[in-house]
DNA sequence: GCAACTATTGGACGGTCGTCAAGATTTTAT
DNA sequence: ATAAAATCTTGACGACCGTCCAATAGTTGC
């Protein structure tokens, strides 16, 4: 009988919790899209509740405080954007097809989910100077590290070669060349896409330039 | 006579505008300490202010708003850090030198005057949200860019090699790399310094694989 | 259908921001 | 030496910030 009356309660409570969080990440998105546009130093928490169909002060009912709120906001980005080569990868059956799609993949995010990533950019800055991002920054980059790995790792072993630098240089100079085609984009310098369809694939060469055999 | 009469103005009137200049100079400078300890985001003027020897008012006296303070400070930031290597290039007379001192001022710089390239990492990232601040960072990015290749072209001819990338992905490449050591660095994680040492050789040799003859 | 609880509103608060201007102080020209 | 011009300080201003809270609306369990 306490059984039955906890299970529901339990029920009932999880429930709750449920709509509680699915409010949560709702909120959270909205947060991610006010960053995007505006960036982080121009993020405000009426700017956010904008966004949403809520009012400002539905914020601080779901979330501790403006540091709460930005760092679920933080997570939310996680979820969306460290898997984004991984269909790539699956379905290649040559290094040629893999350079192609993956290049073809790299331009089309920077064209299409532009603000998105220098939101990325700015929020992985901030950490640099606001210790409490740090951590949640620091698990991004290593999931959009392992992200890029996969891409090379099966790039090299499609070519029969061994990568010739480590998994976080590999991730350093694609991030690299992203920023600063990301520069070009919103300047309007130059034309980045074209550049990158040029360069990433004499880049992909260059990290695959070591032989199996000679390790 | 009216000649000696405007000659003498324009001195004293040169005077000013020098005075003027300096004392400008010299805020700027105590908004770059600024930005590189809060972020752009958390610099006020009031703080930039007490980094100086004088009161917040003054700001408006040297400078129309806070952008053109801000500006600036960019433009300060440029006449700091845009020739770091050349001494490098110009005294090194092997391949095996250029590389080893180049490594080193790359590591050393990273662990010197790291609050400052994080700070140039923010602006360069808030151009991308803010217009006003774009063309000073693309003239510096450009400088930047120029620096890195006279590296890599000095490196490339020393070793009798033809660099394999272009200038804007060599720059991109390194860049990628220091941001990469920049949040090790901040984030106490690893020791960054200690891997740029082991990757940058390789990657410096991946970056000139060209041979003249075949180039 | 009604009480208890959850969810949301919108305004008020103390604080800080950029900006400005009136006045004090210092420097300069003669 | 002194008047004029420059430099600098101080305090105030309206705007906006994050936060909080009392009141209201909506939902749920029984």
């Amino acid at each position: 009988m306490t059984e039955v009356a906890e299970t529901k309660q339990d029920r009932i409570a999880r429930r709750q919790v449920d709509k509680f969080d699915a409010r949560r990440t709702e909120l959270a998105i909205a947060t991610l899209h006010t960053l995007a546009e505006l960036g982080y130093a121009r993020t405000t928490l009426r700017e956010i509740a904008q966004k949403s169909e809520f009012s400002h002060g539905v914020l601080h009912y779901y979330f501790a405080d403006k540091r709460d709120l930005l760092t679920e906001a933080v997570r939310q980005y996680e979820a969306l954007c460290v898997t984004r080569y991984d269909d790539v990868v699956a379905q290649a059956v040559t290094a040629e097809q893999l350079c192609r799609e993956f290049t073809d993949m790299f331009v089309a995010t920077l064209r299409d989910d532009a603000p998105l990533h220098r939101l990325w950019y700015d929020l992985r800055n901030q950490s640099l100077f606001d210790e409490s991002f740090r951590k949640d920054v620091l698990e991004i980059d290593e999931r959009r590290e392992e992200m890029i790995w996969r891409v090379i790792a099966r790039y090299a072993e499609l070519r029969n070669r061994e990568p010739a630098i480590s998994r976080a240089t590999a991730y350093s100079v694609l991030d690299g060349l992203f920023q600063r085609a990301l520069l070009g984009e919103f300047a309007g310098a130059g034309e980045p896409a074209r550049a990158l369809k040029r360069e990433l694939p004499r880049v992909l060469e260059l990290l695959v330039t070591g032989r199996p055999e000679l390790g």
